[in-house]
RNA sequence: GGUCCCAUAGCUCAGUUGGAUAGAGCACCUGACUUCUAAUCAGGCGGUCGCAGGUUCGAGUCCUGCUGGGAUCACCA
């Protein structure tokens, strides 16, 4: 009688640590939990399935650890039904689980195409990722960002919960009307229709003539007699020089190592005073109280704030093409959201919740009227609320949209997935809706994640040195296509089914290459690299689905898993391969309450390691014997079905063929 | 100056609650397609787990200090 899923999965682990908590017992008198005894997977190189750690009982038992392996082991051996053999090495007792045990519990989920998932847990979360500003395309930061936000998701709708997908779209604000004021100005009408450009690329295209045109204009300033002015009237200023005289040497003495390291010219002359004022010290007060430009861009900045009509027809004609273009990249990559929240409906919320607060005692005001709260109890600052004018500042519209999504949803969970710069405001505004007393407060989660790197450096807008999404996928897939040409494996199929697995494989690339990676961990993109498909790659991982899917087919009128239950002894890869997929529920729930996609990942590529050395060392379809042959076919079926559902928590299709 | 994150092979990364001789891929070298898809497999080469202490039967993993890299400490978002 096959064991229903849920009750074999999480058992052999436990049923194993119950026989040596009682034999410990039993054997020794030593008294301890079940939960407590130390089981990890045998060793490759060892013979066995789960491995004991005798050592916390030598004390206790005052002898040798392998005299306590062996007895433990004989004991187990006799008292365990499952457990069929054992040996000791070093002292390590290494357990031999019974094939009929493998056996039964493959025959269990072989033909469950969800195997892995959890039942519906009845708690609802939130996920927020992407985000994105409507001034620029999105780049290679974005992917990360929206690949991490779209596979927990999914792990977490995998782990049970309900799951609503959900993006801040930035806009409004300055950025916005710097993309506005230059087509204003340089546009001459032009629209993306009829440039033939992205909306986004074509509105990000005017934000990059604002910065230029913005740029000039503040040289040519810096030369005049009012630049000059401005920098040596700062020049008096002791402190100020001394400060920046510090930061300047640690800059330049980084730089210098940085270029020794990598073999590139250090230029002294880029770090001079002088540069260093107009550069950090100065440009925003320039911007914002000298500059022409500048002077415009906030006019209308505020033109838009008081509602003025022909503004708000432009921002929304320039957002109209930007949303254009993201829509494209998303569906590309894959990607939807359940609702959309835009800052310019957000951005006064939150002011409630401070008089609110205020009321309460949990913020405090200053004589100029603004409000703070003070955090230094929890090991952060004071952080301001409401500025002195009475007009809201970030964290104050991130309380009031948290607490609009809790109206909108009820969620009892809420991750943002934000670039790990912002791991301060997220720990003041987690804090500051705990102490609001907000109910989902115990359930806010930050999933930061580290910049993307390129092997030349950082990506720098200003250095164009920056990705871009669009192009990026363009070359994956390109490469994809030049890869399934040389192999002509695919000819057989319509052209749009051809290009319907390009895709699916030359995204796997990419996906697979970022999503590898640990969130918290910086990455280096290497273009090179992530359009490789040979070794760790999603590719790899796809071809050993595809090669289940080839022997199934080649089966076809053949396919008999009746056999199954006479084959045996199972060889050693085959009871590896089990033992994986017997560990793969534990792991979408381990990667739900970490956030963390990257082990997924890691597990797809380890299994389909493994079947592709299955596949290699055992003939399927030629097996020694008909139960065999069963026994082998369903395995296959097995290992397809969960790298389909792990890689799809990535957010990565599976072809039937490539 | 305060706080936080990171450091493992030439490069990119894994490494379960502390467990055996620290693993993959790329690159480089050698071998395997008459055989279920070679986007594959097998073998070789490659390590002071940043440094120094500490806890432990046992430390890449936990604690402390230090070094290096990154971030942050706005009436910006």
């Amino acid at each position: 009688m096959p064991l229903r899923k849920d009750q074999i999965h999480m058992t052999i682990i436990q049923t194993i640590q119950e026989g040596v908590a009682q034999a410990v017992k039993a054997l020794y008198g030593i008294e301890m939990p079940a939960e407590k005894v130390t089981l990890t997977p045998t060793r490759k190189e060892f013979e066995g399935d789960y491995t004991v750690v005798v050592f916390p009982f030598t004390k206790a038992a005052r002898k040798k650890p392998d005299q306590i392996g062996e007895e433990l082991g004989a004991y187990l051996a006799d008292a365990v039904q499952e457990v069929s053999g054992f040996n000791v090495i070093k002292g390590f007792l290494n357990l031999v689980v019974n094939d009929a045990y493998w056996s039964a519990f493959l025959e269990g989920i072989y033909q469950d195409k969800g195997y892995g998932r959890h039942p519906a847990n009845g708690q609802k979360v939130m996920v927020e990722f992407s985000s994105p500003n409507t001034n620029k395309p999105l780049h290679l930061g974005h992917i990360r960002n929206i690949l991490l936000g779209w596979s927990t998701a999914q792990i977490l709708d995998a782990a049970g919960y309900e799951v609503v997908k959900v993006q801040v779209v930035n806009d409004r604000g300055i950025a916005i009307c710097k993309s506005m004021l230059a087509w204003q100005e340089y546009g001459n009408g032009a629209t993306p229709a009829t440039t033939g450009k992205k909306g986004d690329h074509f509105v990000g295209s005017f934000y990059v003539l604002f910065e230029q045109k913005f740029q000039e204009e503040y040289k040519a300033w810096q030369q005049s007699e009012a630049g000059q002015e401005a920098f040596s009237q700062w020049k008096r200023d002791e402190k100020a020089v001394a400060k920046a005289e510090k930061a300047i040497a640690e800059a330049a003495r980084k730089a210098e190592g940085k270029a020794e390291r990598e073999g590139k010219t250090f230029d002294p002359a880029d770090f001079t005073l002088e540069k260093h004022f107009f550069g950090s010290v100065f440009k925003n007060t320039y911007f914002n109280a000298h500059s022409a430009l500048g002077q415009k861009a906030k006019a209308m900045l505020l033109a838009w704030e008081a509602g003025d009509k022909e503004v708000l027809t432009l921002w929304s004609t320039m957002n109209g093409w930007v949303y254009e273009g993201f829509d494209q990249t998303y569906a590309k990559l894959g990607v939807s959201f359940d609702k959309l929240y835009f800052e310019s409906n957000t951005y006064l919320l939150g002011k409630d919740a401070i008089t609110e607060g205020l009321g309460k005692g949990i913020f405090y005001q200053k004589a100029d009227g603004s409000v703070w709260i003070d955090l230094t109890d929890a090991k952060l600052d004071h952080k301001l609320v409401l500025r002195s004018d009475g007009t809201s500042v970030y964290i104050t519209q991130d309380i009031g949209t948290a607490q609009e999504r809790y109206k909108d949803f009820g969620v009892d969970k809420m991750v943002y997935v934000v670039a790990d710069e912002q791991d301060y405001h997220f720990q003041v505004l987690f804090e500051t809706l705990k102490r609001l007393g907000e109910p989902y407060a115990a359930g806010l989660h930050h999933l930061s994640y580290g910049m993307v790197d390129l092997p030349s450096g950082k990506m720098k807008s200003r250095e164009g040195t920056v990705v871009d999404a669009d192009d990026l996928v363009a070359e994956v897939v390109s490469e994809a296509r030049a890869n399934a040409q040389e192999r002509d494996t695919l000819s057989a199929l319509s052209k749009a089914e051809q290009e319907e697995i390009i895709s699916q494989v030359g995204l796997s690339a990419l996906k697979f290459f970022i999503i590898k990676v640990q969130p918290q961990k910086r990455m280096t993109f290497d273009p090179k690299e992530s359009v490789d498909m040979q070794g760790q790659t999603g590719p790899y991982v796809q071809n050993a689905y595809v090669r289940v899917q080839s022997v199934l087919r080649k089966a076809a009128g053949g396919v008999d898993f009746g056999g199954a239950k006479a084959y045996g002894p199972l060889a050693n890869i085959e009871r590896e391969l089990i033992g994986q997929l017997y560990a793969f529920p534990a792991l979408i729930q381990e990667a739900a309450e970490s956030y963390d996609p990257s082990g997924i990942a890691n597990f797809c590529y380890d299994l389909a390691k493994n079947y592709h050395r299955f596949y290699h060392d055992h003939s399927i379809l030629n097996a020694e014997s008909a139960a065999a042959k069963s026994f082998r076919l369903m395995l296959s079926q097995a290992v397809a079905n969960t790298l389909r559902t792990g890689m799809n928590l990535l957010g990565i299709e599976m072809p039937e063929r490539m």
